[in-house]
DNA sequence: AATCCACAGGAACTTACGGGGG
DNA sequence: CCCCCGTAAGTTCCTGTGGATT
């Protein structure tokens, strides 16, 4: 075959759909490996749903990359299909409480999403209304065009208060709704959520609660091998997966963390002409899969606190060795000098401390509170958690 | 064990912004 | 079109507190 013409003309060597290898990418029933019985007990607690009536609210808890998320999403758009054959209406709201953490985020983001607008005539705007508005509007849209609304939140915990699931679980018994009914899927990191919350909430949202275990090392080779298909026939070294795995199993079974790194290993080998990915490029594929993850949450943050995790980890690299911690006193000034280099006004300090307990709160730092002895008042010690080479580069990339 | 004060963090306020209703 | 109301981000003001030193 002759050079092509075009700087895309030529066959992808490596990857014949790398489609299969984004962790968003949703697989039909038979790929879901390891979850057959989670999936069971989802399907029976939520059932009721498919003829109308309310189903029952599910907590389910498990570390990141156990396949929550996903079990999730399929298994209710499992059942709204099944559902649409009995002639009932199912909507299903997304909602990443990360991204999403106050209560007015989260029910606009529930009704934007189960709204249809040319169905209902309902808007839901993106500012500029009440809390209370955006759920009245919300019950409108339910009982406008759904049987039943089912919503996921996603990384629960994350979520500032509960009021939201107040709302959410009472809102048929309280008569917000009369043609609709709606259920709850709480998905949560940490297993001690649940004691977090208040009695009410805490009855009426976990009717139902499950713990989806870490993946083993045979069920991340599984994973692996069913989208292996997203490379050409025989470009796959025999060992690429089996050591993908295991790195993948001895930091807590995360599948999504095992799938980046196989996609980072096959980018590695284009990058090197090499039409074969071989075992020596997966460490590399598992740094770039680090700093990548790390990027990917520093982006999402607001400028200050990047320059502010910016001006910590210089600070850390500064101080020499041992004991990398920096006090919020240290580190504001280095925080100003940053902000006057790159031309934009700094924080007073009271916004500084909220920005770095947020940042504690991501576990991209971490905090402690101590005193000093007599007449020398308390403070609070600051400690990266990653790499500060790895931090800086992320902050300046985002 | 009592003390002392620099910093922590709660509360109330200001500013910016955007939609709804008249 | 203007005015009012809501939220989010940031500021101002001020009381609370940890723990080595006295």
């Amino acid at each position: 075959m002759s050079d092509s013409e075009s700087f895309f003309g030529n066959p992808d060597p490596i990857f014949a759909d790398k489609e299969l290898l984004r962790v968003s990418h949703l697989p039909e029933g038979d790929r879901i490996i390891g979850r057959d019985t989670e999936l069971q007990k989802l399907a029976s607690a939520i059932k009721d749903a498919q003829r109308g009536d309310t189903p029952n609210n599910v907590l389910i808890y498990g570390k990141t990359g156990t396949g929550k998320s996903l079990c999730s999403k399929y298994i209710t758009r499992d059942l709204t299909e099944a559902a649409a054959e009995n002639g009932v209406k199912i909507g299903v709201a997304y909602v990443d409480c990360f991204q999403e953490s106050t209560e007015t985020q989260t029910v606009r983001t529930i009704a934007q999403s189960l709204n249809a607008p040319e169905e209902t005539g309902i808007t839901v705007p993106h500012t500029g209304v009440s809390t209370s508005d955006y759920y009245r509007r919300l019950w409108d849209i339910l009982d406008e065009r759904l049987d039943v609304g089912i919503v996921i939140l996603d990384e629960i915990d994350k979520l500032e208060g509960d009021n939201v699931l107040m709302q959410l679980s009472r809102a048929a018994e309280a008569g917000k709704v009369t043609e609709s009914t709606l259920g709850v899927v709480g998905i949560s990191n940490k297993i001690r959520y649940k004691d977090s919350l208040n009695e009410r909430v805490k009855s009426s949202l976990s009717e139902r609660d499950f713990v989806f275990p870490p993946y083993d090392a045979n069920q991340l080779r599984e994973i692996l091998k069913s989208r292996s298909d997203a490379f050409r026939e025989g470009v796959l070294d025999q060992g690429v997966i089996p050591k993908v795995a295991a790195l993948a199993a001895k930091e807590h079974g995360d599948a999504r963390k095992a799938i980046d790194i196989l996609r980072y290993a096959g980018e590695i080998a284009d990058e090197h002409d090499d039409d074969t990915v071989r075992e020596k490029y997966v460490d590399e594929a598992h740094e770039r899969e680090e700093q990548a993850r790390l990027s990917e949450l520093i982006a999402k943050q607001p400028d200050h606190s990047k320059y502010l995790l910016q001006a910590l980890a210089l600070q850390v690299q500064d101080t020499s060795g041992e004991n990398p911690v920096v006090s919020t006193k240290t580190v504001y000034p280095a925080y100003k000098r940053l902000c006057e280099d790159v031309g934009v006004d700094p924080l007073k300090m009271r916004r500084v401390r909220d920005l770095l307990s947020e940042l504690a709160f991501l576990s991209l730092i971490e905090q402690e509170r101590k005193g000093r002895g007599k007449g020398k008042g308390a403070h609070t010690v600051n400690q990266l958690v990653d790499d500060p080479e790895i931090v800086i580069r992320a902050c300046e990339s985002a």
